[in-house]
Parts: C-alpha cells; sequence; structure tokens
RNA sequence: GGAGGGGUACCCAAGCGGCCAACGGGGGCAGACUGUAAAUCUGCUGGCUUAUGCCUUCGUAGGUUCGAAUCCUACCCCCUCCA
C-alpha cells in the first residue's frame, strides 16, 4: 500500500526549488514509516492568499502519502521578528489572539490539508519551558561565522549595519524547533532556506539525523512578474468571493497559467501536459483556463460556486450581461436626488469626484446600461440602479432619502 | 573633520523666476480590438456639488518679488570622494 518512493519524490519535487538532500529523503521514504514534516508560520494574523497555498500544497501532497504535517505556529519566535527582510517591529500578541489566529488558520488551511494528518503546535510549548542555562546551551551549538554566511546578515555586517544579538536567536529558535519536533522533513520559501539549514546543523548537534530541506518559491502575483503580495496588489486572496476569484484567475496570461497550474493545481503532472498539447492542437487557452479557475475557485468556495462564477462570467463578458446576485447596496442621501459622481464615490469604485469625473468622459461609466456621458447626471432617491464603471466594477445601489 | 552632489506627483526622472497642476518613461485606470489574456492603438492619471472658477502640492520653516518648484537664509535627510 505505500506509494513508490520514486513517485513520492517525483511529486514531492514538483514546482519545488530546493531540495536537500534528494538522497536522504529517499533513504527515509524507503524505511515505509510515515515522516514527521515541519512548516513554521507567523502567530500574526492569517489572512492568506494563493501565494501562501503554494506551501500548504506541498504540505498536503506529502499527506496524500501519508506522511505527518506538523504546523507550527511560532508564536515564541513571533517575539524576536524574523530579521530576514525588513524588520518591521511586531507587536506582541495576547495568548487569546494567538489563539484565535491558530482558529484562523485551521479554518483557511483545512480547505487544503487533512485535519486527520495535521497537527497544529507553537512552539512557545518549549521555548516557553527553556531556561537561560537552555538558550546559551542552544547558542553553543552554532557559529558567528555560520551565522554570517546568511545573505542579509552578511550584508548588513558588511556595510556596517547594526544587526541586534538576539536577530541570530530567530535562526537558532527555528532550528530548535526542528530538535524539539524531531522533524524528518521541513518546508519553507527560498527566503527561509538558511534558516531551514540551521535546523539540520542543530539536529545534527543534537545527536539527530538532520532534517531534509524542502524550499518552494514565491509564486509571482497577477501580473506576472511581481511575487504575489498584499502590498502590490496583485493577489487572488482565498477569500475572495467566487466571482472575484474567477475573474482574477482569467484575467491571468496565458503563460503565467501555466505557472499557476504548476503550483497551485492538484493535477497530475501528466495532465496539465495533456492541458497544453491540447492547445498546440487548437484549443482555445481561454477554456483551460476556465478549467483553472474552476478547479481553484472549487477548492476554496464550493463546485457549485465554481460554476455558478463559470456561467457569470460568460455571461457578462460574452453576452454583456450585469453579474447575477449583485448585493443591493442601500445608500443614504439627504436630498431629492444625488449627483452620480458622489455615489460613484460613496460605493468607492472611484477615489475622488474628480476621478469620477475624468471617468465619465472616458465613457467607462455606466446606469442600468446606459452610459452616461453627463457629469452632472443625477440619481433618484427610492429607485435602485446598476452602476458600473469598466467592466469590472458593478454595483446595485438603492438610494433612499435619509431622515 | 574637509570637498562635492542630491531631495519634484505611486515609482523613476525633467524643469532652474511668469506659458507649471509641473516634459518624458514606468506602473495604474479607462476606451478600441479580443479569449475580461498577451501584444497593439487612444485617452486619463492632485482635490473641490464641471467651474474657460477656486483650493492644495515640488524635503521643512521663513524671506525676496507684482509673481517662485525655480532666487536668498536657516534647518532636516540621503549619496559620493578625501581624512
Amino acid at each position: 500500500m505505500p506509494i513508490p518512493v520514486e513517485e513520492q519524490i517525483s511529486e514531492l519535487k514538483r514546482g519545488a526549488v530546493d531540495l536537500i538532500q534528494e538522497a536522504e529523503l529517499r533513504t527515509r521514504l524507503g524505511r515505509g514509516t510515515p515522516l514527521r514534516v515541519k512548516a513554521g508560520f507567523d502567530p500574526t494574523a492569517p489572512d492568506l492568499h494563493l501565494g501562501h497555498t503554494v506551501l500548504i500544497n506541498k504540505l498536503r501532497q506529502f499527506q496524500q502519502f501519508g506522511h505527518q504535517v506538523i504546523f507550527l505556529i511560532g508564536d515564541f519566535t513571533g517575539m524576536i521578528g524574523d530579521p530576514t527582510g525588513k524588520s518591521a517591529t511586531r507587536p506582541r500578541l495576547t495568548p487569546d489572539e494567538i489563539a484565535a489566529n491558530a482558529r484562523t488558520y485551521q479554518e483557511q488551511i483545512f480547505k487544503i490539508l487533512d485535519p486527520e494528518l495535521t497537527l497544529i503546535d507553537f512552539n512557545s510549548r518549549w521555548m516557553g519551558a527553556m531556561n537561560a542555562a537552555g538558550l546559551i546551551e542552544l547558542a553553543a551549538k552554532h557559529t558567528v561565522a555560520r551565522m554570517l554566511e546568511r545573505d542579509d546578515f552578511q550584508k548588513r555586517y558588511r556595510g556596517g549595519q547594526p544587526i541586534a544579538i538576539h536577530e541570530f536567536l530567530y535562526p537558532l529558535v527555528q532550528g530548535y524547533d526542528s530538535v524539539a519536533l524531531r522533524a524528518d522533513v521541513e518546508l519553507g520559501g527560498t527566503d527561509q532556506k538558511f534558516n531551514l539549514l540551521v535546523g539540520r546543523q542543530l539536529q545534527e548537534a543534537y545527536g539527530q539525523e538532520p532534517q531534509v530541506v524542502l524550499t518552494t518559491p514565491l509564486l509571482e502575483g497577477l501580473d506576472g512578474v511581481q511575487k504575489m503580495s498584499k502590498s502590490l496588489g496583485n493577489t487572488v486572496g482565498i477569500h475572495d468571493a467566487p466571482g472575484m476569484m474567477f475573474g482574477k484567475l482569467m484575467s491571468i496570461s496565458d503563460t503565467l497559467m501555466w505557472r499557476y497550474f504548476e503550483l497551485l493545481s492538484f493535477r497530475p503532472l501528466a495532465q496539465i501536459a495533456a492541458l497544453r498539447q491540447s492547445i498546440e492542437a487548437g484549443r482555445n487557452p481561454r477554456d483551460v483556463k476556465f478549467e483553472l479557475a474552476l478547479e481553484i475557485v472549487a477548492r476554496f468556495h464550493s463546485p457549485e460556486a465554481a460554476a455558478g462564477a463559470q456561467r457569470d462570467f460568460t455571461a457578462r463578458f460574452q453576452a454583456g450581461a450585469v453579474p447575477e446576485d449583485l448585493p443591493e447596496q442601500l445608500i443614504k442621501i439627504d436630498a431629492p436626488t444625488a449627483r452620480l459622481s458622489a455615489i460613484l464615490k460613496e460605493i468607492g469604485f472611484v477615489a475622488s469626484s474628480s476621478e469620477a469625473s475624468r471617468k465619465i468622459t472616458e465613457g467607462a461609466v455606466k446606469v442600468n446600461q446606459e452610459r452616461i456621458s453627463s457629469h452632472s447626471h443625477e440619481l433618484a432617491a427610492g429607485s435602485t440602479y446598476i452602476v458600473s464603471v469598466g467592466k469590472r466594477s458593478f454595483a446595485k445601489v438603492r438610494l433612499a432619502k435619509s431622515g
């Protein structure tokens, strides 16, 4: 019943950047006992997007091969703040906040992971109990020279930038987590590579077999160039509404679509290769993109929601229809009528009434499917309108006189 | 400590007394074409109850002037070279 080792390895390597060491992984898999697979997460409020799910998808693959996933919430390391990248000081979280964040994580990750094979743990469990002597013992197991091998430490050291001593503790504690958990494998993004390797070294120092390290790439955002990140506004959030999620996925380029298939789809590689061939044979890439969008929306919502999103999408863009099920928004105005530009601003379609004016000039604004060209167009209280800016922003608004 | 260069709108970057709400590029948004893709073309890209009107903006605070992003003074920050 165990899945053949080579089959596991080829699937686990899919989309991965580093696998250190492949031979060690092969040996461990060959023993036939489930591996303990660890990945660490911030204790801060999770607001996951598809970029984060690349790693979680990889955890899922391990589970499908019967391995044990340990979802480690770094509530202790959170006190330090990972110095990787910029060091925005983190506010200390209370135990209640941490517990709440852990629940949010569960809610999100169990759309991908199997709860039966997922252990959620907190590193404060062992780090909170460690005393100063233990910490010194831990610190004695690593050297400054090795620490300075890390790219950003090296740059800062060379550049005369300060490095606080406690920043060295972050990789040490993260590495010690692997010791405490007796991890067989640790997963992380490519930016975590150094920290993951420290885990290997520490396990060795503590007399354990060093963990296998597997890193996953940073997913490109919707623009196809920069990494997916909230601050760049190129994300697909896993809480995005079905229609929104579907639309965003349809808007990616054909090239990027394959990257998403590789890293986000659960389809076997052979099936993806077949999809590629079908396009070469003349199939419309849009239809293949539909398949991707359907799969992802179904994962985070439901197959029905995905099918609905596709119908809506088709109706909207191929037949020019208004989206189904637009929630009605109630806008209170204090006069019998209100200027359209003010309403557009009110519902957030434009940032200012000047922008609203520009959009009207551009011919992007419609009310009840009619293009509006007057800057002083008025909407009346007591009526309901479908207003839209461009092809993506639609709203159904009902105006009511206040007071 | 000494010498020099620089801080302009989301980013880069012109402008160096009025024609500057500020060239150009990037990014973004919209229109056309499409497969809501890409590529391409076009327009827009401070704010204000659209006004050939008003208000705010060119590191910060003052000053000169009819008039300053542009000149002067002080201050803050960044970079390069020398010691």
